[in-house]
DNA sequence: CGCGAAGATGAACGTTGTTCAGTTTTTTGT
DNA sequence: ACAAAAAACTGAACAACGTTCATCTTCGCG
């Protein structure tokens, strides 16, 4: 009777992959990528120290792990609902950004401020998930510019959520009263709308 | 004796402050942030470990006044020739925003990378600084739109600024092959030619 | 049961930023 | 000019960190 269950869903080696993935999930959704520490994890978890070395490399790609998670989370909060149209699902796009930024700004940042060794590159899965958030402005895209080449439009897309990206970051940067919460909105808006009309016009 | 020179430029004190600084930038120019450690620093700057503490409160302190340096140099290769007219010239700052990022790459993200503990707020000469380097975007958009209020249209710069800074940093990240070192200069290009359309279309 | 293999443990190691009692150097007072 | 006070500098010591590894525990199977 080795095994209560005749076969397990996932084994034991899962489980705790599991269990530590989710205590290292729970600390930097809280106190954020500086505040992850090994020691921290494993009592979270329930296991040793050492522990978190059999089931991970080391603490980079653990962090992987939980930035793979946040990049599904944060993809699932951008979904498109049905049909996407030209600026107002652009709109939508930014703005649920902006959202999912503010309120999950510790995990939010994690996924832009860990960066590896640069001997170990990225690994293929991660870089596949990354990329399909960048395509979730091209279908938008294709509709305010039918005729541009899908790779053109791949490129114009990331370069467009490139740029949303860098109004959102810099914009929480300040939380301070110059800023206020509203304003940023409204920069935002401001922002993709002149893009839009800077495409129309092309 | 006391004193070979009748009056120096500058205290003991404030010639330490500088080596130690000059060390850390040379250690942030080649490594990274992440590879700034106290006990290179003070064997580069040729004193002892403690003495860092005595000039600077702590790292986070000294590497402010690193980044304080890098804005300064930003800002200079940033520098507006004589006229500062609309598109051309938010083309020039743009394309030379990503020169200097490019050039000068560890410093230039340890600008953005460096995040200090969160009961300690910026420093406000440190603010005054950076604020400076978005306002370098205000001259060309005024020639872009001639009556927008001043308040407005500093926020629109910073704004332009951030989005820019995003495509800039984001660009960047991926070196290999995909995105190729000319495609980057054409996607800044044709965003920032969007942009400006977008914004004559007032 | 027993026994090889695989997993989990936590003490120990090397490296980090920071502190501080002690020493040296500079400034001050007369 | 010189001793006393103040300031600056030193580097050993400390705490906290990520990571490793000899050791112990548990599992899978005959």
């Amino acid at each position: 009777m080795t095994k209560p269950i005749p076969e397990n869903p996932k084994g034991r080696r899962d489980q705790m992959r599991e269990r530590v993935l989710e205590a290292a999930e729970a600390v930097i959704s809280t106190k954020g990528l500086a505040g992850l520490k090994a020691r921290d994890i494993s009592a979270r978890a329930g296991c040793a120290l050492g522990a978190i070395y059999t089931v991970f490399e080391d603490l980079d790609e653990l962090i992987l792990g939980v930035n793979q998670r946040t990049l599904t989370r944060l993809e699932a909060a951008l979904a498109t609902p049905e049909g996407a149209h030209g600026e107002a699902e652009l709109q939508r796009l930014a703005r649920a950004y902006l959202g999912y930024a503010r309120d999950e700004e510790p995990r939010w940042r994690a996924l832009f401020e860990h960066r590896l060794p640069p001997e170990k590159p990225l690994p293929d899965w991660y870089a596949r998930d990354r990329d399909r958030l960048f395509a979730l402005a091209e279908a938008p895209l294709a509709s305010l510019l039918p005729n541009e080449e899908p790779p053109a439009r791949k490129l114009r897309a990331r370069t467009l959520f490139s740029a949303v990206h860098g109004v959102v970051l810099l914009g929480l940067e300040e939380k301070f009263a110059p800023t206020s919460s509203g304003t940023l909105e409204a920069q935002l808006r401001e922002f993709v709308a002149t893009m839009a009309r800077g495409l129309r016009e092309n």
